[in-house]
DNA sequence: CCTCCACCGGAAAGCCGGGTCA
DNA sequence: TGACCCGGCTTTCCGGTGGAGG
């Protein structure tokens, strides 16, 4: 028997795995017709010599914002090309090109300008774009995506974009600012805001009817025939849909739970296949956050992780001890009780950990701590850094110490 | 009803690395 | 180049508090 003999037998799941990817961006969009019409509608000035308002689009995470403008974007080229019409269009994602130099000078080249990613002053760059602009009497449409990446370090740019169209004679620019912070607006300086949007579009979350189409028309393109148990759809688009609706997420789990089903070699996607599918993304998250931690959270983490495999709850004040007792020994200079507080809060939000205030009354007020999550997987990620690693020759003695509650200066 | 625990969490100031500007 | 500024992290200081025990 060939050793790929078992590979080449089983059932193939996949049609296309490309298609349950972020970076896919299909040609049909389920539930977002409205969202289309209206951006289409306000871009269509745009082919008719108009001078389109600049558009402000926010919405949460897999909502579908970049996937819709990026479907108008191209028809819209399509368009321009057959009538002549001179639009060009520059997508721009802001988490990339993060500073105002960059988004110019993504521009320019756009523009067919030759302008060095770095070196020059960066109204020198703006005079190239805004010359360019003008001599070739464009249309240009920027979008701008994650636009609150840019704000801190680049308002100045976003502003005279902005303004820019008053400078030029027969030219015009429009701007896209796509964005899923929503808070991002109150930061924003009131007169790039006011200008910035003047019109708003908003894309709310998928309930999960709608995540089941679109899951449905993804598995279509991806999936072979009848590889999928009944109710399977469904399960992934209602665990998605509680949380928040966020479409990249529901088919994060769908593509996850296919990867497991292929890899147990089993023909079918069968509902328990979600389930670990589930589990899987979960621990993958845990251990990413775990892992990009700050040192003094990893040692304070790791003391918690010690401490709950003896006891299920503790206090802040147990967590510290040992925390502190684990600094000294790998001679790490402790931060405070406060501050470690604020630590603690965070890896809450990031449930890593699960607490809340309580009061014991006469023995006093505090913060109730449990680990919900896999203390021997956060573990295991706390001991790949090697910082950590002097760590696990005290686990036994501090292990004692927590157990013990002797908590000793 | 009052006390008092063991911490919470706000305010403000200090420190530090990086970036900016003359 | 050095003065300066900025934002993030941390410390210091401190007023605040829910409720068991008196």
């Amino acid at each position: 028997m060939n050793l790929f003999d078992k590979v080449l037998n089983s059932v193939n799941i996949f049609k296309n795995r490309d298609v349950l990817r972020h970076s896919y961006a299909p040609e049909n969009l389920p539930h977002r017709e409205e969202q289309i019409r209206q951006l289409v509608e306000l871009l269509s000035p745009l082919l008719k010599g108009g001078t389109p308002s600049n558009i402000f689009i926010y919405g949460k995470t897999g909502t579908g914002k970049t996937a819709t403008v990026k479907l108008v974007l191209k028809n819209l080229e399509e368009v321009s090309k057959r009538l002549n019409a001179n639009v060009v269009a520059q997508y721009i994602n802001c988490e990339i090109v993060d500073t105002a130099y960059r988004v110019l000078a993504t521009l320019a080249k756009r523009l067919g300008k030759n302008v060095p990613m770095t070196g020059w002053p960066t109204d020198q760059v703006y005079e190239d774009v805004k010359n360019a602009i003008e001599s070739s009497g464009v249309k240009l449409l920027v979008v701008l995506d994650e636009i609150d990446k840019l704000v801190k370090r680049a308002e100045e740019a976003i502003y005279s974009l902005t303004r820019i169209n008053s400078e030029l004679e027969n030219a015009k620019v429009c701007i896209i600012g796509i964005s899923n912070n929503l808070k991002f607006k109150s930061f924003l300086d009131a007169r790039i805001l006011s200008s910035l949007s003047e019109e708003e579009l908003v894309f709310p979350p998928y309930n999960a009817l709608q995540l089941e189409d679109i899951l449905k028309q993804r598995a279509e393109m991806a999936f072979n025939e009848g590889v999928l148990e009944d109710g399977v759809i469904q399960l992934c688009a209602a665990i998605a849909a509680q949380e928040h609706g966020d479409a990249r997420k529901a088919l994060d789990l769908l593509r996850v739970s296919a990867e497991i089903a292929e890899r147990e070699s089993d023909s079918k996607i069968r509902i328990k296949h979600v389930r670990k599918a589930v589990k899987k993304i979960e621990t993958d998250y845990m251990v990413e956050t775990v892992r990009t931690l700050p040192l003094q959270t990893k040692i304070l983490l790791y003391s918690m992780t010690l401490i709950a495999e003896s006891r299920e709850k503790f206090t802040t004040g147990e967590a510290y001890c040992v925390y502190k007792k684990l600094c000294s020994k790998i001679s790490v200079e402790a931060l405070t009780q406060r501050r470690v507080s604020d630590l603690l809060s965070e890896l809450d939000s990031l449930g890593v950990i699960n607490s809340v205030v309580i009061s014991k009354g006469r023995y006093g007020r505090t913060r109730e701590i449990r680990i919900d999550s896999d203390v021997e997987v956060l573990k295991k990620a706390l001991e790949e850094d090697y910082r950590l690693q002097e760590l696990k020759k005290y686990e036994e003695e501090t292990k004692k110490i927590a157990k013990l509650e002797v908590f000793e200066f």
